[in-house]
DNA sequence: TTGTGTGAATCGATTCACAGCC
DNA sequence: GGCTGTGAATCGATTCACACAA
């Protein structure tokens, strides 16, 4: 596949792993690594080797046969895919303890985006300063010339939906929410969730299905 | 299938939509439905019918034709796949923004998992009290009598494996990493992964794909 | 000889469409 | 008549295995 046929359709699951590749090359550069085997690669990034080289074949990548990849330059096609070259600016709404944790961390601001507002709904909060920011009311939020490209919804469930819209009319078209509830967006709008209590309980399935089951027919609970 | 056959072999798809199920039918109950279709409580789940029906019957579930589910009856079933039923425990090792952030969480403590312990390696962070816990060495951990079911990991990155080979030492069984590092534990240590800085790069990939391309060559870069 | 890039094969997950039951 | 439960069809993602380039 040419690198140009690439542009259109990089598969949902390869571009999940994209940022994975991207840390491990980081790391590697680090360390003085100018060459990588998919195999070294993968290894660092948690994947099969195959799978690498498949995820890397939808970029049009190239690596040199026999020998593996040249990591600044895979690097670098990484990071461009994934629009890294670029600054994205950010904003989230709900200064509670994640709120505030995410406005914070380090990864964040680090690594090509930039925290240019935050916001919240509660009148308590509002005009505080986080992280040298000035904490607005979501009204406010619509004065800044441009819409942020990306908004973290860090509101509790019940408010999560009123302030997607909000954000949506604003011109944001990326949302990370945190809050568990479920977002109805436009189409044109990407949506990703990070539910933390949903993560406990899948790890809760598995330890459960560890123990032997000690009640044949646990079904029958009415 | 039976309820019996069903009982080993959940997708893991599946197993990840459960707890999404079980927030619509809780929040249904709430607002005093006591019966459900497919279609309604797909939509408030953010799926299709058709995924949550064949969902539903890898549980062997059982609702009645022509009918829908009975709300309480589903939920209930849910939560016992899910393990819920029994309480979990929770250790939560690195204090820092992120890690004080969930051990504050309501959704954490709320719903069956409780924080018994908490550690971090920063000598000037351990002794301190946190929601009510002193928080602990990771040397200290090992006297508690059992080990706690989970593990959750709030560390920086270049500390996460040790943190996750101490853990394993220990007897935990389940991890949630949310620092951005590729964990090697046994095969029969369950992992889940919290990427936050990895979750805004797959929104800027698709931020980055609305704007025509620009530079029709961006794989020139050297 | 080594390790990439990729067709072919496999595996798993989603959607369709309808028989069967209330 | 309406809605579940589920085989069959489809779709997508992973793995295999090897031709080919350096």
């Amino acid at each position: 596949m040419t690198a140009e046929a690439a542009r259109r359709g990089v598969p949902e699951a390869t571009v999940g792993r994209l940022p994975a590749y991207l840390r491990a090359l980081t790391a590697s550069a680090e360390r003085g690594t100018t060459s990588i085997s998919s195999e070294e690669l993968a290894a660092a990034s948690g994947v099969r080797s195959s799978q690498l080289r498949k995820d890397l074949s939808h970029l049009g990548s190239y690596g040199v046969r026999g020998v593996g990849y040249d990591v600044d330059r895979l690097a670098a096609q990484i990071a461009g895919e994934l629009g890294l070259t670029r600054e994205w600016s950010v904003v989230i709404v709900g200064l509670g303890n994640l709120g505030r944790a995410l406005a914070a961390y380090s990864g964040f601001s680090g690594r090509g985006f930039r925290i240019v507002a935050l916001a919240d709904a509660d009148s308590s909060i509002v005009g505080e300063t986080v992280q040298g920011l000035r904490v607005q009311t979501l009204q406010e939020l619509a004065l800044v010339g441009t819409p942020p490209a990306i908004g973290v919804i860090t509101t509790p469930a019940d408010q999560a939906q009123l302030v997607a819209d909000h954000l949506v009319r604003l011109g944001v078209r990326s949302i990370l929410n945190f809050a568990p509830s479920v977002l109805s967006v436009p189409d044109d709008v990407a949506v990703r969730k990070v539910d933390l209590a949903m993560e406990l309980q899948i790890l809760a399935f598995h330890e459960q299905r560890r123990m032997p089951a000690v009640h044949p027919g646990r079904e029958g609970v009415r």
